[in-house]
DNA sequence: TGTTTTATCGTAAACGTTTACAGTTGCGTA
DNA sequence: TACGCAACTGTAAACGTTTACGATAAAACA
């Protein structure tokens, strides 16, 4: 049998009272000498709270929840150290809850089981919420906010990069270099997609260029995505990408390699995200670079109720994957 | 104020005793007319079963708590997806403790947090224990498992690929390929890094090749790691290098490329994992490839008291960054 | 009809804490 | 000596469930 106050109280001809006041640091109501037998007999007994009976008197846990899915890119770490750095200075505990490969039901549950847990709050990393998952979150009185993610409704709390400009700087970057047949790789048709989308159709069109809507393939962010995009940009003549991840890049760039073109002379890329990706392939890939674990610092002080920036600035690391195009061909 | 079933009871003029039966499912202890009356109820208030208090009165969570830590590799994702699986089916839920960067303090608090809730066991992915988290997991009457992590007291459970066969067979793949002089790169000096050590070593002493103990380059597995054993390889004229991760490699590759050497022609690299980065580099990197998803699941049922699988086996997959040793160097 | 069985429900205790409130000391002061 | 006060401690209720046990009424049986 687990070792509970009541035996610690026995041991220590002291009350439970008393007990749980020394083991919860209530400082000035209880004696040295109690607090002593206390934590003696505590140590003998191998005692350790219940944490759930605490919490359920307390009806507060201090813990954040974040949810999260199997994104096919690979950010997630920096965002859960940044999560975890700030809530401990906060004094919450974090647990996350893994919601699967977008899947809808999994994302319930996982939504659900933090609600049934008085968590004080949720952290939602990259989730694209359903209409069932929006209402779930807020029938419950629980401060919730998506991180990484830019939802419209400017009533939700969220902290991102501003996706549209970090596709306006990363095509701007393009065009300063001599390209003009841009294409956009990898991207999803949701609220990050869209906003990034906009962001390089207002950097063309601010250079007058006129785009062919096939430079826009879409995707899930993946790998694979990346490498199905290459053949459509060889027909169309585009001379450099904006890859939605690093993990798009990367296809683009193996699958572009596979054809035996030379990179970047043949195919400028540059990339959204930054991490160590960037520096394994070769060349390395030029990227516009998000600082995740702001953002989940960010996102720790947005839903625990303290002051937080909300769009989280990004900065475009040059490496190797972006050619200076002769501005012969364009004339 | 959040319903409780007491609001249900009331609404229902039946008592919380009924109440609690028809939403625990206790099939055929309540009548039709009350479970209809209860759910209508229970959907109009709102309510939400509070896990905390179920999780008290029962003294038993059916949570299975894993801890990870930011691994400099990425195969986690994987591991997860196996865990979640088979958790779903025997009725787990799963929360991920995130234990920081090897650190200890975070170490014991993760598993302090895990021991606190009553879980039905606990998965340790990677982790390494120091004796601290060993006394604390032994005091504990929690069943837990080390996964992918093979501990050399057998007493302990534990689910991983065979460190020792898998660095066996990667070292007896190079020597069929004429290398001769191959190096072991990123590992560290616990219980993995041992294990595979002692199978390169093994593989060596039985093809007479008498290794020099520089061919040995310690690490923590990642990147960085990889690209700071270049250099001493370079110096002892080593042709195949078997990297200890897939991040090692690709550390490896691109300092490699970094020296102007061609792969796999200047350099063989063959690396552990196989995961996505075996497919990013240029070349594609040759892995001993690991069955992470296979190890999640029987992590889960080595915890559980199912019958499980401890060893799970590794396959050799070809890519490109293996070449042919021209023999007559060796004459 | 009376008796037993079955189906359904309610009462109350329990899980391990926290905490408001009410004692009980012992000390300083008048 | 008596009083007030501070320091400390104990009693008991509460948190929201589950469940053993007993109660009730209806159904089944003789």
């Amino acid at each position: 049998m687990k070792p509970t106050i009541k035996d610690i109280a026995a041991k220590t001809n002291l009350s439970i009272a008393t007990v749980s006041r020394v083991l919860g640091h209530k400082q000035g109501t209880y004696s040295a000498k109690a607090e002593a037998k206390v934590l003696q007999a505590a140590r003998e007994l191998g005692y350790r709270k219940n944490t759930v009976a605490v919490e359920l008197v307390k009806k507060r846990a201090d813990v954040l929840a974040v949810i999260i899915n199997a994104t096919p890119t690979n950010f997630s770490t920096d965002i859960i150290d940044g999560i975890q750095e700030r809530a401990g200075q906060l004094g919450q505990q974090v647990i996350i809850l893994y919601a699967g490969n977008r899947e809808a039901p999994l994302q319930h549950q996982a939504i659900n089981t933090a609600l049934q847990r008085n968590v004080s709050g949720i952290l939602l990393v990259a989730i694209e919420p359903d209409a069932t998952d929006r209402e779930l979150l807020q029938a419950a009185q629980v401060p919730f906010c998506f991180v990484s993610l830019n939802l419209d409704d400017q009533n939700i709390k969220s902290v991102s990069s501003n996706n549209h400009d970090l596709a306006y700087q990363a095509t701007e970057y393009l065009i300063a270099h001599g390209h003009t047949r841009i294409g956009l790789a990898g991207i999803d048709d949701y609220h990050t997609g869209r906003q990034r989308l906009a962001g390089y159709q207002a950097a063309l069109a601010n250079h007058q260029i006129m785009a062919d809507p096939a430079w826009v393939q879409r995707g899930n962010y993946s790998y694979q995505a990346g490498q199905a995009a290459l053949s459509p940009y060889r027909s169309l003549g585009v001379t450099a990408v904006l890859a939605a991840s690093d993990m798009v890049a990367a296809g683009l760039l193996t699958a572009a390699q596979g054809q035996h073109l030379t990179l970047p002379q043949d195919l400028s890329i540059v990339s959204i995200d930054g991490t160590i990706i960037c520096d394994i392939t070769t060349p390395a890939l030029t990227s516009v670079t998000q600082d995740f674990r702001e953002i989940g610092r960010q996102g720790v002080n947005r839903v625990m109720g303290q002051a937080a920036q909300t769009i989280i600035p990004v900065t475009l690391t040059e490496r190797a994957s972006v050619a200076e195009l002769d501005q012969l061909e364009t004339k």
